[in-house]
DNA sequence: TGCATTTTATTTGTCGACAAGATTTCGACG
DNA sequence: CGTCGAAATCTTGTCGACAAATAAAATGCA
């Protein structure tokens, strides 16, 4: 089995167990290292982690909470699969909270905001210049989740920082074969321009220019969709 | 101490000892049975509901990923206060998610989604008829609820049910002093303009509908707010 | 050989217990 | 009398174990 039990972590302090190992699951999911409909066996894991199951447990009760394991009663608990029935609801509510998170930020951010704003910006070029496709995706989600909490409406911020994990599992799936044909250089282009209406508080432009970011990314995603498909079809 | 140990609950199936503590923690919280700040001791849970503290500590697991309890880490769990300062932003997420749910179910909606909507508007009407303050909260919820499930775009509709039962809260918390000055009946003949814009599928009417309603509420909400700040100057 | 049924085995849900961390109580000292 | 510090108490976080429920394997039968 791929059991890598790993030696290096005999000191934990009180306390940490269980949000270490949520963490951990967590990444695993989104990073799909767990792929959709794994099963997550709490022995196993308890095994692996050197840990007992109760923080293995608490560990999934609070990813089942959202969304992103199921546990099924009395049964095995397993990675929730991505649900292509309902990637309209998805594509839509995504597009709907990057424009009013932007807008909020426009309303309510301070300078200290646009620090935070500025910085992830930064960082996220630079993993655009390393052509680092997985740290993209998870820079990209940074800068727009430092944008949410500019806006300071948590629930907004917690429905987005969701809706923008659950996409990195989905642009896990497809991004990696196509990525370099796609030239990533006008997501910067358009985050700067968003920092611009932010700093302005310009909400219409805000607006426009956070609808304009979510259709360009829902295409790209429906379209590498589309021609996975084809090569699908074509085997 | 009002530790009231339920005689009547020897049979219990294996499974649902966790769900059965979660749904009832929850609403006890929603009903301010459990006030906001209150402290919930696991041991004192555990013996109250005869049963170990390994589902009392899951099912606060789970209300805490809802935001409804704060587990403070190796202190006591806490039910979570209510938030003025974000009520702002409590009241912007709250009308949003009416307009989105209601044009959703406007685009989405079948026959069997109308009938479950007018079952819920009747009862509905009968709280009202009643006079039933909580029961009508409840209901009202339900209903729109209903109307959110049409839409079937479950990353709103789970926002939309988090919202409304925190409104509970604030409803429990302000309703029952000046219940009876108000006439609940506008509510009734809105949700019926509701339903007739939801089935002609008429969305721009829907989204007219959603927010007028959602304003009105918010009004009220607000109104008596000041009305309870007023009432403690006056002391 | 294929299917139904019993038996085994694995995995979860729950339990009681123990130790770390925090709070409170108590006592010493200025 | 008030303040600081130490002991006692309490609560949580974690652990190992056991039983119910399911899944898998083995057995019997047509």
């Amino acid at each position: 089995m791929s059991d890598t039990p790993d030696p290096a972590l005999p000191e934990r302090r009180r306390g940490s167990g269980a949000r270490m190992v949520y963490e951990l699951l967590r990444d695993e999911s989104l990073d799909m290292v767990l792929p959709p409909g794994a099963p997550i066996d709490e022995i196993q894991q308890a095994e692996r982690l050197s840990i007992s199951r109760t923080p293995i447990r608490e560990a999934l009760v609070r990813l089942a909470g959202e969304g992103l394991v199921t546990m099924l009663p009395n049964r095995s608990t397993v990675v929730s699969t991505i649900d292509f029935a309902n990637l309209n609801a998805f594509f839509d509510a995504l597009t709907l909270m990057y424009r009013v998170t932007t807008r909020a930020a426009a309303e309510c951010h301070t300078s200290a905001d646009m620090d935070r704003i500025r910085a992830r910006q930064r960082v996220f070029a630079a993993a655009v210049a390393a052509g680092d496709a997985p740290r993209m995706i998870v820079c990209n989600r940074d800068f727009h989740v430092a944008i949410a909490e500019a806006g300071r409406n948590p629930y907004y911020t917690q429905l987005f920082t969701r809706l923008l994990d659950e996409g990195r599992r989905i642009l896990r799936l497809y991004y990696y074969p196509s990525f370099e044909a796609r030239l990533p250089h006008p997501y910067i282009v358009e985050h700067e321009a968003i920092i611009a209406a932010v700093e302005a508080r310009d909400l219409a432009l805000c607006d426009r220019l956070a609808r304009d970011h979510a259709d360009q990314i829902v295409r790209q995603i429906q379209g590498m969709i589309a021609q996975d498909r084809r090569q699908h079809i074509d085997l």
